[in-house]
DNA sequence: TGCTTAACCGAACCGAACTCAGATTGGTAG
DNA sequence: CTACCAATCTGAGTTCGGTTCGGTTAAGCA
């Protein structure tokens, strides 16, 4: 029963709107403690008009996730490229993964908090598409820091380990951070990014 | 209206069972996908008759969440009891997070995958007392990993820098496995275990 | 001015967690 | 052996929140 939902965006859209809306109490109140008609409320318009935009509530969850992903690596990319040494790489990827505004600690902490959602399969075509782009993305991650270690390795300025298991420690530092960072909290992410870079610096030595 | 939940277990209490049930209907399939009901199938009771033991489906997590803490925090204990030198307190830590069988496998999947239910608020007044306790419980595991941090940079083993902050790439490292692996994977616990132990001394140099 | 279609809505639907008002059952005291 | 109490359990509802249905409104455009 395919539902109509716009995928490209008119001038009216308020599918802006509501991702804002819906990272905003995803990110404070936690995905399962929202009701969506809440996010509804929030932009202004009927619960049922949400249907225009997205499949579900779970849908736009991973649309959320997705698109802190795509932002992710973008970032990395960016970050990455023009590095003199491998070195130099991984500091760079620690702090691309750092600059983040308000707005993307709240979409990184969704997306930490959920990416267990990306393990099964889901019912809707449309909603298992998104898990799909997703899942890939994710895997789009990892690689990315497998390949950065294993640059490293060849070129000797890290050690030679297993890059897989080692680019998953490294990744763990990394965003574990987002499980228990706020926004206005006491620790400043500059300190928190110094911290992990230099910690990912002993991993590889 | 606080409901009459058994919490001394009789001699014919279906609590264990429920327990075994729920985890592994939690751990494999996810938390929020397995029907409540469908748990009181497996054990071969009536679905009302849950609310016997639990209070809520939620109730439950957080049991389950709250016995895999106290489980590690004593093995913890235990393992670092009795240990030469602050870099073996350390391995011997990592060796004992690792030292589980499939069913805690799937409990440190679950508790993982639903920390920051304990970050908010629960409206029951045995939910939150169950949640409150499971904080402490992670609290207790922080301040351990803390403190062993402490005593290898007093003794000069480690390397000084701030333990708080340390404890936490190292309890990162060590948990993170619990979000990808799976009991009969490819990759075996020893493997793993060996390579967090000696990413965790390389944190600390 | 009519046509198309993105945007929207009220009312109804449905599934799954949960409540209610009792019924069994097994151990135990008399 | 019987009466009784507490633990254990149940079928029949209720509630709540996400979702569907069957449309209406309004912006852009020929």
């Amino acid at each position: 029963m395919a539902r109509q939902v716009t995928t490209t965006e008119g001038p009216r859209s308020k599918r802006g709107l509501i991702l804002s809306a819906a990272i905003e109490s995803f990110g404070d109140d936690g995905f399962e403690l929202t009701k969506w008609a809440s996010v509804a409320d929030k932009v202004g318009i009927g619960q049922t008009a949400l249907y225009h935009y997205f499949e579900s509530k779970v849908h736009c969850l991973l649309t959320i996730m997705s698109t802190e992903l795509e932002r992710s690596i973008a970032l990395f990319e960016e970050a990455v490229a023009d590095q003199e040494s491998p070195a130099d790489e991984l500091r760079a990827a620690v702090r691309a993964a750092y600059d983040v505004g308000p707005r993307e600690v709240l979409q990184m902490h969704i997306l930490q908090s959920h990416m267990d959602l990306l393990a099964t399969p889901r019912q809707s075509e449309r909603e298992e598409a998104e898990r799909q782009h997703a899942r890939e993305l994710v895997r789009g991650v990892e690689e990315r820091w497998t390949s950065l270690v294993e640059r490293g390795m060849a070129s000797g300025d890290f050690a030679r380990r297993d890059p897989v298991q080692t680019s998953r420690m490294l990744l763990a530092m990394v965003v574990s951070v987002w499980r228990w960072y706020r926004h206005g909290g006491p620790t400043s992410l500059e300190d928190i990014r110094d911290f992990v870079s230099a910690s990912a610096l002993r991993v590889v030595a």
